[in-house]
DNA sequence: GATATACAAAATGTATACAATTTATCTCTG
DNA sequence: CAGAGATAAATTGTATACATTTTGTATATC
């Protein structure tokens, strides 16, 4: 078999962590993996050390890797921290956002909606994830990035039942979600910083509707409907 | 020589490049390393990964790793960013904390004080560090701990001469800066989310302050002065 | 039958030899 | 003597064997 870069197999597990192909918790055998992705164990523990620093992985001593887990306490601080980190990203991405970094960010959302055409929902999960990871890299404050790639790991995770619902409601959700990232396009091209604040916040109430009704969704009954007749 | 543990030898090298006994952008001989921590290759490069997922190392394929560098641009940065991270990981830190948690506080404040009696300057720089560290670990958000942990990192090494100057004025300044830890200690013990958060806005200001002097002194002699005689 | 201990299997951690790449040095040419 | 190209040295990357730690299983004991 073709020996395959470094990067890639980075590439790889990362997008095999965000679309949950790897689950949330899962323990990461090393042996496995080698056999896998072709390569041996030395490379491979430098591999999953470098996941484990940008938050995809987490690794106990002497008990091996496992896929980051997600548990209550961060889905709370999640909410918490995410709308604050987004609003400072858009904003700074929008001061520094050259035309060169709009081609790029413009290519993700190409790909993005491809897989939308597609009905591909890894696509969807992955190209959603690299345009918002992208406008970070265009924010261009290597203080605040670590923080935004920790949160989109964990809103690529706890938001996959969004594009993955296929009731009409769902499906004009996910249309509206494309049209911002059109919208936010437009507005990091024309450095519009507050614009582009206004826009990721109605992107991120977007996404967060969705997650709560997930979470907690209409009862199928009302209460007082039941004891009443 | 007798075996030192993993996470000593983290604790080691972190100490070296935020006191800036290692500079910025120095570059980390492998074979050298080894000999000085008395480790092989292979665990020594799995250390330099997990310094270089923590932002104290920089690491480029090929050609090895490098004290994490300090450019202008991060300045900018810094300044841009420190106050939200710094304010937000306050307010939740005094919000969560257990009598434990201040216990372990109180602990790094007391060798901070030591330091400070010492004269130690690696010792205050140090114990700054781990005080403001432990802020971020009561915060208790995942999220935002590793930009708070970068900026920290750049915090002691931009801030290295607030430590070292030996005028009257800067003796007043390091003494306020203690008194502001009890202070901050005292707010975050009653859970007073809002005393914290201002204590933390002068503690930033007083650093703040002195890194702008040192960064651009007040002049010799005033312009006008030279053009007026 | 539950618990504890001892042993065996499997996994992770480390050292070292070898491969690939980069960097320095030397030579040749103009 | 400056610069390009080839060779040698040094450095980083990878594979693999061995050491250590953890985990599972069997047996003995209460």
């Amino acid at each position: 078999m073709t020996k395959i870069d470094k990067s890639t197999l980075l590439e790889h597990l990362r997008r095999q962590i965000i679309t949950m192909e790897l689950a949330p918790g899962e323990p990461l055998d090393e042996a496995v993996l080698c056999g896998q992705l072709n390569i041996s164990r030395t490379p491979l523990r430098e591999i999953l050390r470098h996941l484990s620093g940008e938050g995809y992985v987490r690794i106990m001593e002497n008990r091996g890797a496992f896929v980051a887990p997600m548990d209550h306490q961060s889905m709370r601080t999640f909410f918490q921290t995410a709308p604050m980190i987004y609003a400072s990203i858009s904003r700074l991405a929008a001061e520094q956002a050259t035309s060169d970094d709009i081609d790029v960010l413009a290519g993700y959302q190409r790909r993005f909606k491809d897989a939308l055409e597609q009905g591909s929902i890894d696509g969807m999960v992955y190209y959603n994830d690299r345009f918002h990871y992208q406008i970070g890299l265009i924010a261009d404050n290597a203080y605040l990035q670590p923080s935004l790639h920790r949160l989109l790991i964990d809103h690529a995770r706890i938001g996959m039942t969004f594009w993955q619902g296929r009731t009409a409601e769902n499906e004009a959700r996910i249309r509206q979600a494309c049209a911002d990232h059109d919208r936010l396009i437009e507005a990091l091209s024309q450095n519009a910083a507050d614009d582009a604040v206004h826009i990721t916040g109605e992107h991120w109430q977007l996404s967060k509707d969705h997650i709560d009704e997930f979470i907690q969704p209409a009862p199928l009954n009302d209460f007082a409907m039941l004891v009443a007749e």
